[in-house]
DNA sequence: TTGTATGCGTTATCAT
DNA sequence: ATGATAACGCATACAA
């Protein structure tokens, strides 16, 4: 058995409630028996037993992250990454804990509900993509604190939640390219069902507009899912009549297809075509030519998050609050401009 | 308040502990009773408190992944969060929670200390780059049960790790170049400081000795810890007297330096030189040529971890156990052999 | 400033 | 098969 509260308070010879009350500085206490207490806690060795705390407390001092079960890759996106790194680091500043789990369904209860049921978390992040109508009904209902990570599609207004500025950076990446003589700009997305897809159109759209550009439409390509057939899709837009002289990509992969699509077909970027795209990945500079890119600052996202989160929980009525994080060009030679 | 194992007791006219028996099935309850509490329990929406139940089991039912605060990569980087996405994965459906934490100091005492002094898990996780002595010895004392993520490099037999067979991928890799005509096999590694990079290059030169190749370490090069490097030592490497005519590299973005070197000084992969690379990273498919690589599983690395973690905890004399998961080569165009 | 007593929700031991 | 009761370690309301 471990040394508990009350083995202190035999050494000493104080009640425990004493001890108590120097571990949590919740009374005042003189500083003579105050000193002796914190020296029988190094001598023997003490510990407070976390569960008992947490049990007489009622709180878990843990926050829980929810993970898209539904995409194995969750777990290798490079920026959602970026954000568990944040968050962690939040949470363990203000000495929580952070629990990770998937949203898969372990019988006709998901686990997501566990959490919140079973008490195993005080508060969770999720991402939009777990965030159903039906969670959110729960949560709320039981007053339950949480904050979605990405725009929602759903309750945008009656919700927390933090996200990238993706029209912002759509907008600014096509006046960039704008800026440097390119004329005719597409966008070719992985696909547009998603809530920040949509946001980067209409960033895009506006940029356009601003422009006095109208065929907008024909210059959106969506990949259907799939990243390979930018290659096509980009010979197919050479091909084409009016064909652009930029491409804006919405990661780094769809970035790298067009690249090489273009090289196939003899085309120079940037001197005759320009390319962007969202997303510094790493291997974004080493691309030939170096890509220019909409960086997402992630850290920012996920420490955002988990701060709001840790206020919520630690403030009931805390007001629900949504974060746009602005994103930042970073400038390299594949929109260096054209040379004729 | 919520309603709790006594509310039912009472609504079904039975005594809590029965309550308690039927929840956790340790003990013969009359089909009846069952019942009746069965349906108390689902119409008074009853909840077990797993803080109540943990404090009374002095178990938290969670497991500890340590991560590697030095680096703030650790998070981006795909392989790793495989791991972890298996880890979430085999923890979840044995019915414990996983708790991610940062190895960062706090004060004097770091963070996985507290951990395992506080009762906050029940059995870690840790990657070999935080396996010190210090804390490999901290948790044998206390008998506290944890396995490593690669192999450390102290107490190899005296601790419980899994790790992939980084020799043999090497080797493999190695081999197949020979197979498909490549004579002269140079090996470019980001560095060689960590325990998996010299395993690869005892593969690495346990092949060339088989083959007969006495100038080993010629063909060694190190990156210093920049896998920019690779762009200027690859040209060098061509530029020797006995340049090598197949390069195998540490990782994927070290491999796309050794290609944009190759083709400036218009040397033809596969044709001329033979390139290959460790870790089957989304872009390695994409390459041009698309890349051969040595592929690691580092989804079984993590089940094979928390599977073992597990038994461990549930089993306090379980042995010690290293467990080394194959390699798989995946061959694409980048080595299809010379074509002269 | 400090001690006493009680409770948190569950499990386990000992009865019956 | 089931009930009564103690115990887990800590926090806190109330007393002193």
């Amino acid at each position: 058995m471990a040394v508990t509260i009350k083995d202190i308070a035999k050494q000493v010879g104080v009640a425990p409630s004493t001890v108590s009350r120097v571990i949590n500085g919740s009374a005042v206490i003189s500083q003579e028996t105050k000193d002796k207490i914190m020296k029988a806690m190094v001598e023997m060795d003490y510990h407070p037993n976390s569960l008992a705390r947490n049990f007489a407390n009622g709180s878990t001092y843990a926050i829980g992250l929810v993970i898209d079960a539904s995409d194995d890759n969750t777990f290798s996106n490079a920026f959602f990454n970026r954000s568990v790194y944040a968050i962690e680091t939040v949470v363990q500043e203000n000495g929580y804990n952070l629990l990770i789990t998937n949203d898969r369904d372990d019988d006709k209860r998901s686990s997501v509900e566990k959490l919140v049921f079973e008490k195993k978390v005080d508060g969770i992040i999720l991402p939009s993509s777990s965030a159903t109508p039906k969670l959110i009904r729960l949560l709320k209902k039981n007053n339950f604190p949480f904050i979605i990570l990405g725009e929602p599609e759903i309750e945008k207004n009656e919700t927390s939640w933090v996200d990238v500025n993706n029209a912002l950076g759509s907008e600014t990446a096509v006046k960039h390219l704008y800026q440097n003589g390119y004329q005719k700009i597409a966008f070719i997305l992985e696909n547009r069902t998603t809530v920040f897809a949509k946001n980067r159109v209409e960033g895009y759209e506006k940029a356009l507009e601003e422009k006095g550009c109208g065929e907008k439409e024909d210059y959106i390509k969506d990949c259907g899912g799939k990243v390979e057939n930018a290659f096509e899709i980009t010979k197919e837009l050479l091909r084409q009549a009016n064909a652009p002289d930029a491409i804006l990509c919405s990661n780094n992969v769809i970035a790298y297809q067009v690249l090489c699509a273009l090289k196939e077909i003899n085309v120079s970027t940037p001197n005759d075509v320009g390319v962007m795209t969202f997303d510094n990945y790493p291997f974004s500079e080493y691309m030939d030519p170096p890509l220019s890119v909409v960086d997402v600052d992630t850290f920012r996202l996920g420490e955002q998050a988990a701060t709001n989160l840790i206020k919520k929980i630690q403030n009931a009525d805390y007001e629900n609050q949504q974060t746009i994080i602005a994103t930042k060009l970073i400038i390299r030679e594949s929109t260096k401009g054209k040379t004729k």
